[in-house]
Formats: structure tokens, C-alpha cells, sequence
RNA sequence: GGCGGAGUGGCCGAGUGGCUUAGGCAAGGGCCUGCAAAGCCCUGUACACGGGUUCGAUUCCCGUCUCCGCCUCCA
């Protein structure tokens, strides 16, 4: 079967057909640059990075569009509770947003737009829905009727009628239920003018201009987090269809990472942030433990879980360093063995993907043991190829950056430790198994740990 | 109140109308090993509760309980 992705539009499972096949659009609502990034921010990049590695996989040409919200309420509010300048404030987190993107393995987006460089867009929009009867301005505020449009609701399953957009100071509101598109400058704000007054856009608006802006007036998909669904995509759609633009035709949510049953959030101040957790594990195997649950289920944040992850990526790890230690390099050009194929089609099943994942390294390990190089070699190159396309390959260039860059220290530490193994080698030779193993305690006290294989021994750094 | 999601073996986490022992972690036994580690083989306890449909339900339907999310800013 080709791909199929769950809907949240429609609440069912649909076969992926993009509008102009060989391609895909992707519009995905990044984050408001606030604060700094934590482990369920990144969730929602990283299963929409899977997704494109996905469809890219057989050459699709995949635009990603990411934003980034750089005006807001809380933007101005914190940067001025720290007396920096809201711009500032802005840029230096949609950094560490790029920053834990990086990190995580995220291959860049097509374009990261931001709010304020689409000012325009944004007025060409509700001049459109203004001349529709969409919208209406009152008092240098622009608003969404929602009355005008029938649809509204479709893709939440709110009804109108029981919604209140909860939205203050909206003084000019001919219905409690209309939504802002467009705030009126208030003294010291920041501002853009428009045919209506100096303003600032207002949340919704932005991501219809950006969207359409980048990827046409209808493209393939739009993703978020859960809680986006109403009322930030409603509005948007909403918007985008009352002026006449078809809009995402599949919209896709991923949902949270919660801590002790609790959504995280920085107002209940238990967020786990990204520096933070890269302090204690390494960043393949945090993305394991983001990428290995279904986007769809909530991840319940803990400290063994994340272990246990830990455990499972070091197996893949510790499978393809072995196969190339004995054969030499493997690429990542394996076959994808259909179990995985048939689970990631299913509307991105990672967790059947992995399970295809460990048992390829389950029968590598195997030919392993029976000095069966080639079929080594073979499930070597699938766990690649496989593992790739989840962003988890361990041998990936991307992992090793870091490494690469004190190769110096490296190689003297490489060089100690072969004399001290050459020492303990002749020990065993020697029966004396008492300075032997004194020797790899040594070693062990220093931080590294010696295994012996059937090719010798292997020292690997210990990270804890 | 409206809308939506979830309760699976010691833990994490999939899935299906009857034989998927999913997968991982942990545990026990074995093989291998000077030892250790790794690896391989084997083993166990499951499907919140109560009804119903069915030849058969963890999987479908109804009800109950519990938990969570959205309806205000939020990935």
C-alpha cells in the first residue's frame, strides 16, 4: 500500500495523493519564539522531519515551510520584563529553536518564514476578505466574521455556537465569536501600517499569508501540535477559505509530551528544555526516544523510559560499529525490508519500523556470530538505510560532527590506549590475568570501557 | 456544558475478530567467554470493569469507572 495519513479534517485514514504527484507541500506551524525550546517543541519537528524523509525517500521534490511567530502578546510582555528589546528577545530564541532543530537531526526546512517580513501578504489577505464581507475594521482592528462563513468548525468539530474566542480588548466585535486578524497599534508597540492604521498582525492571519505565500493557494498538507487544532487552525482555514483558497487539503497533529500526566508548559513550569537534556544523553538517542512512539500517542515523559531508549538506540549502535569493525564501512543503501515499509506507510508507523529496525540487527548479530560477514554486511546496510529515513542512523555524519571536531585529543587518547591494551593483550597471553584485568579497570576508572570480540578488543568512551 | 483522545504483560510501547509470543528495557535459565561486557537461544505474567453481538473478542457495540487534551496563549 502507498502511503496513508491520518486526517484530522476527516478523522480517517487517507491515502496520501499529492496534488501534482512527484512533489509534496508541507506547511507546518513552528513555534512562537518566547522562550526556550523543550523536549515537546521539538517533537512536533522531528515527526514532521520523519514525514519528509518519508515521502522524499524515492525523490519526491518535498517543500517543507516552516514559520516562526516573531510578534505576539508574550513576546512583548517578556522581552519587556527583561528589558531587551522585543526583536531581540525574538531572534535570539528562534536561534535556539534552530539550534535544538539541528542538534535533533532536522534537516532544514524549505523556508522558514517569519510574521513580520509578511506584513503585506497579510493586508493583500483581508483586503481580499474585507471585499468578500469576511472581515470587517473597527477602530483600526480588523476582524473575521465567522457568522459569513458557514463552514466554520469543519475541522475541529466546534460548533459555532458553543465557541467563544476568548480574545480580549476586542472592543469592536460585532459578534462575541468573530476572531482578530489584525490588532491596532497601542502606544509603544511595535507597529506596520495598513489601510486601516498603524497594527501588528494578530495570531491566525499570518500563517494563511505564509502558507499561501510559499506553497500556493492549496497545497498537500499542514501539520501542528494537537492544541492547534482549534481555534489556530480553524481560523486559518477558515480565513484562507472564505477568500477563496482551497488550503491544506490534509491537516495533521502530533501529539504531547506530558510530565507526570500533565501537559508541558512553561505556565506550569515543568518543562524539560533541549540544552538541558542533551547534557544527559546524547542527541540520537534523545530523538530515539521522541521518534520511536506513534506521533499520534501522547509520550509521558520519565527518566527510565528515556533510558530504556537510550538502551535500545546503543544496540542498533553498538550492531553497526561491530559489522564495521570487522568488514570495513557499510553504506546506507540497504534495502528496506517490507515489514518497515508496510508500518511507515501506515500513516508513519515508527513503532513497527523499529521493531523492523532490531530485528535486522537481531539477524545481523546472528550472521555475526557464525562469522557470516556478507549477510552482516547485508543487515548492516538495511539497519542504515532504515535508520536513515528515521533520522536515527548512527554512523550518519550528522551524529559524528561533534566528534570530528576534537579528532586531535582523539587520536592522542587513541594512541594511550592501544599501549595500554598491547600491555593487557600480552598479560592475557601470559595467563596473568590478575594485571589483566587490573589493566581494563584502569582503563574503566578513566572513562573507558573494553570489551573483547573475536576481533580483538574494542574501547569505547563512556559518556555517563 | 461542547469537542476529542487514552486505559495492554515488571516497565516503555505497538497491534489484531480466532496462531502478531510486535519491538525494546528489565528478570530467570542456557550457549559463548580466563573473567567481564556484548551477542545468540529459551522462558513468564496482558489486554480497566460490567453487559451485548458472534461459533469465537483484547480487538465490534452499549454502559460504568479512571486519566488526559482542546474550547484563553501553547508543539
Amino acid at each position: 500500500m502507498s502511503l496513508h495519513i491520518y486526517d484530522t479534517a476527516r478523522r480517517e485514514l487517507r491515502e496520501f495523493r499529492p496534488q501534482i504527484s512527484g512533489t509534496a507541500s508541507i506547511y507546518v506551524c513552528g513555534a512562537t519564539v518566547q522562550g526556550v525550546p523543550h523536549i515537546g517543541h521539538v517533537r512536533s519537528g522531528l515527526n514532521f522531519d520523519v514525514l519528509r524523509r518519508w515521502l522524499a525517500r524515492d525523490g519526491a521534490d518535498v517543500r517543507l515551510v516552516r514559520n516562526v511567530t516573531d510578534i505576539d502578546d508574550k513576546i512583548l510582555t517578556k522581552a519587556a520584563e527583561h528589558g531587551r528589546p522585543w526583536w531581540e528577545w525574538a531572534y535570539s530564541h528562534e536561534r535556539a529553536f534552530e539550534a535544538a532543530y539541528e542538534e535533533l537531526g532536522c534537516l532544514p526546512p524549505s523556508y522558514a518564514p517569519r510574521a513580520t517580513g509578511h506584513v503585506t501578504q497579510m493586508v493583500e489577505l483581508m483586503e481580499r476578505l474585507i471585499e468578500k464581507g469576511h472581515a470587517y475594521a473597527a477602530q483600526g482592528d480588523v476582524y473575521f466574521s465567522v457568522t459569513s462563513f458557514p463552514e466554520y468548525g469543519a475541522l475541529s468539530g466546534q460548533k459555532p455556537d458553543e465557541v467563544h474566542q476568548g480574545e480580549t480588548a476586542a472592543t469592536g466585535k460585532r459578534d462575541p465569536r468573530d476572531f482578530t486578524l489584525w490588532k491596532a497599534a497601542k502606544p509603544g508597540e511595535p507597529s506596520w501600517p495598513t489601510p486601516w492604521g498603524a497594527g501588528r498582525p494578530g495570531w491566525h492571519l499570518e500563517c494563511s499569508a505564509m502558507a499561501t505565500a510559499y506553497l500556493g493557494g492549496t497545497f498537500d498538507i499542514h501539520g501542528g501540535g494537537i492544541d492547534l487544532i482549534f481555534p489556530h487552525h480553524e481560523n486559518e482555514q477558515a480565513q484562507s477559505r472564505a477568500a477563496g483558497d482551497g488550503f491544506a487539503e490534509y491537516w495533521m497533529h502530533n501529539a504531547w509530551v506530558t510530565l507526570s500526566g500533565e501537559k508541558m508548559s512553561k505556565s506550569l513550569g515543568n518543562t524539560v528544555s533541549i540544552p538541558a537534556m542533551l547534557e544527559r544523553v546524547r542527541a540520537p538517542e534523545l530523538r530515539y526516544y521522541l521518534v520511536g512512539p506513534h506521533y499520534r500517542s501522547t509520550i509521558e515523559y520519565s527518566q527510565a523510559a528515556l533510558e530504556e531508549s537510550v538502551a535500545a538506540y546503543r544496540r542498533v549502535e553498538s550492531f553497526l560499529r561491530r559489522v564495521v569493525e570487522r568488514t570495513g564501512s557499510v553504506d546506507d543503501r540497504g534495502a528496506l525490508p517490507e515489514a518497515f515499509v508496510a508500518a511507515m506507510d501506515d500513516d508513519l508507523g515508527t513503532p513497527g519500523a523499529l521493531a523492523a529496525v532490531h530485528k535486522r540487527v537481531r539477524e545481523g548479530n546472528t550472521a555475526l556470530e557464525a562469522g557470516d560477514d556478507r549477510g552482516a554486511r547485508a543487515a548492516a546496510e538495511s539497519v542504515r538505510a532504515m535508520t536513515a529515513l528515521l533520522g536515527l542512523d548512527p554512523l550518519s555524519r550528522l551524529w559524528s560532527a561533534s566528534a570530528a571536531q576534537d579528532s586531535g585529543s582523539r587520536q592522542a587518547l587513541a594512541a594511550l590506549v592501544e599501549r595500554v591494551l598491547e600491555d593487557r593483550a600480552r598479560a592475557r597471553k601470559e595467563k596473568d590475568f590478575a594485571r589483566a584485568d587490573a589493566l581494563r579497570d584502569h582503563l574503566l576508572l578513566a572513562g573507558i570501557a573494553v570489551e573483547d570480540t573475536p576481533d580483538g578488543p574494542l574501547w569505547t568512551l563512556k559518556d555517563d
